[in-house]
DNA sequence: AATCATTTGGCAATCGGTTGTCATTGACAG
DNA sequence: CTGTCAATGACAACCGATTGCCAAATGATT
């Protein structure tokens, strides 16, 4: 009801409460954190004069002098990559819930960037949460001694993790293929410095010599759409009748390029993506792709992460999570066309 | 070189420095802050020995004896549209370079996540960006007057404000749909509590008027493509041969839900969204859109922001930026059908 | 009624810095 | 040789909480 204490127009503190209340500040801490500490009476004046004030506990001293911080820092490549849209949405949803603050850090595809966020992010968060990590396994292993981590898609030995099975769904992209009657198919991969496309690739080329196809690799393709251009070209050039892009925005880039260039899809050539971004849907013509569970991702990572800052909570903490994924066909892939 | 100090491998601390030079903590801090108040001599040997023990300040402890954060506070209505993707890297590369942090809330459209937000980041943010602020220009006002604040598309005096000019795009949209013949046309709007909304509209209805064409409003509808499906319905309905949208994703959705209905896009009903997010560009057909420098909207607004943190900086802080908007012709409009 | 166990709540140190105040130092001018 | 002044750096208070420790108060027990 009343806006502030009369007159002054700073935040309240808990002195003022414990001014008012007659008691030390420490009474006024402990009503509001262990409020079994204290007499039930003294409390609610307390909680009373505190509502009053309108008060909110200042989160840095909070911080300084408790060593938790309510933060916790999410770590992502390249914030203008819609993949990541879905997650931060997931960790922001979750951490919301859990009552913490979402940091949220683009590493602009840089391990030294990524490095040097992780060693600030330190003192200021409680955890950190990080996307497609360009760092080393070693690099990464001695971070996460430093500061609790969880990963996503990436997994290293020792580092909670969160991974979205790709891999495994790329055979059944491929299976999807050959029915089609493709056999020449390429992938277009994604950055070297990426696991996720190494592991997609060696998923994939497993599966191609168990059905006994030719899937040759292509690359590497920035995940950007302006990169589907070049991707578009080698594909054609290299003759293939199906490919597998590393990611949706490689994909969606390489549906413009053909069209600009007359090659119809999928009659002429089916263009599989992956992650079934924000787009994949209403793409020209929609992509077929390997959906992700990108937001859940998100949000189970956070759930690892919270796990491990509170063990209490009786669930053992699982170290290492695979989300599933599926295929999800649209218009981009059809039958091969007839050989020549 | 050397990792830590020997041992402990915990972050070092001002006094560690201060023990290690034989000095006062104060005077590291001074050296390290002020140089000119200190021996260069002796800030050479604490410059050293932070370099040494790989010194960096807690910015918590910064925080809580200086005042100042260094975090600025990112309030966008829904974090899963992509139109703010864009402006959160804007203000995510501007506030980067600056040296800030930036604290990223989704603030669910709800008025109540914004103002408690807001409260919330008064002792833990320098300032605040609020992009289209559901709050009334009174909460607005009040909140601008506890922390410094510079708000996006969203109007309001006494606030700094960075305003995508868009309504002065829908005359010209309007002009475009006319030139290809069109004389019924509806607008389709977004919500009630979004002021940009209702700048377009009275943008568009004054532009109607002016050309004396048949402009009507239908709606509300929410900003997202699911909408666009009850969009599409409404406009095909009211018997209007173009549309224009509050925003892409309302248009991209009508587009979805008009092919699902085989009405043909440009054929039967042209189609104009406002934005030109991620996606415009591909969708089917390409959307013609009035395309907004949202990026650099999120940019400008961080100056600002920055500015009005820092006076000492020279540039007079302006109050109020415009940023300019054009029409980007597509795919989606075309001549009008013949009159029945 | 005296003793002991248990609450209850205050004191003061602490977190890691910043900053006002002041004593010391040295240089220089008178 | 001494007085003035600027430069330097140490001390200590402070920011707003948390938390260990202890004394006082309460209540139960015998």
């Amino acid at each position: 009801m009343a806006m502030q204490a009369a007159g002054t127009d700073r935040p309240a503190t808990i002195h003022d409460i414990a001014a008012i209340c007659g008691v030390a500040a420490s009474t006024v801490s402990r009503a509001l954190s262990t409020p079994d500490r204290v007499n039930i009476r003294t409390r609610a004046r307390i909680e009373a004069a505190a509502a009053e004030l309108n008060y909110t506990p200042n989160s840095q001293a909070k911080a300084l002098s408790s060593g938790r911080t309510g933060a916790v820092g999410v770590l992502v490549p390249d914030i203008t990559n819609p993949f990541y849209f879905d997650l931060i949405r997931g960790t922001q949803l979750q951490l919301k819930a859990a009552g913490y603050t979402q940091l949220l850090v683009d590493t602009e595809e840089s391990d030294e960037v990524e490095a040097s966020t992780m060693e600030q992010l330190r003192k200021s968060a409680d955890g950190i949460i990080v996307a497609a990590s360009r760092l080393s396994d070693e690099a990464l292993l001695a971070a996460a001694a430093r500061i609790p981590m969880v990963t996503i898609n990436r997994d290293v030995a020792g580092v909670p993790a969160v991974v979205i099975d790709t891999p495994s769904a790329t055979s059944q992209a491929l299976d999807h293929l050959i029915s089609l009657g493709h056999t020449r198919i390429a992938y277009m991969a994604g950055p070297l410095t990426s696991q996720s496309s190494t592991l997609r690739w060696t998923a994939l080329a497993a599966a191609a010599e168990d059905r006994g196809v030719d899937v040759r690799r292509l690359g590497p393709f920035a995940p950007k759409t302006q990169s589907g251009a070049a991707a578009a070209d080698a594909a054609v050039h290299s003759g293939v009748t199906a490919c597998i892009a590393f990611n949706d925005l490689i994909a969606i880039g390489m549906l413009q390029r053909l069209r600009e260039r007359g090659i119809r899809v999928p009659e002429d050539i089916s263009v599989v993506g992956c992650d079934d971004i924000f787009g994949a849907d209403f793409c020209n013509p929609p992509l077929t792709t390997m959906t992700s569970p990108i937001e859940q991702a998100g949000r189970v990572a956070v759930s690892m992460l919270l796990a491990q800052l509170n063990p209490l909570a009786g669930g053992g903490s699982r170290s290492r999570s695979l989300m599933p994924t599926h295929l999800t066909v649209r218009g981009s892939t059809g039958a091969a066309p007839a050989a020549l």
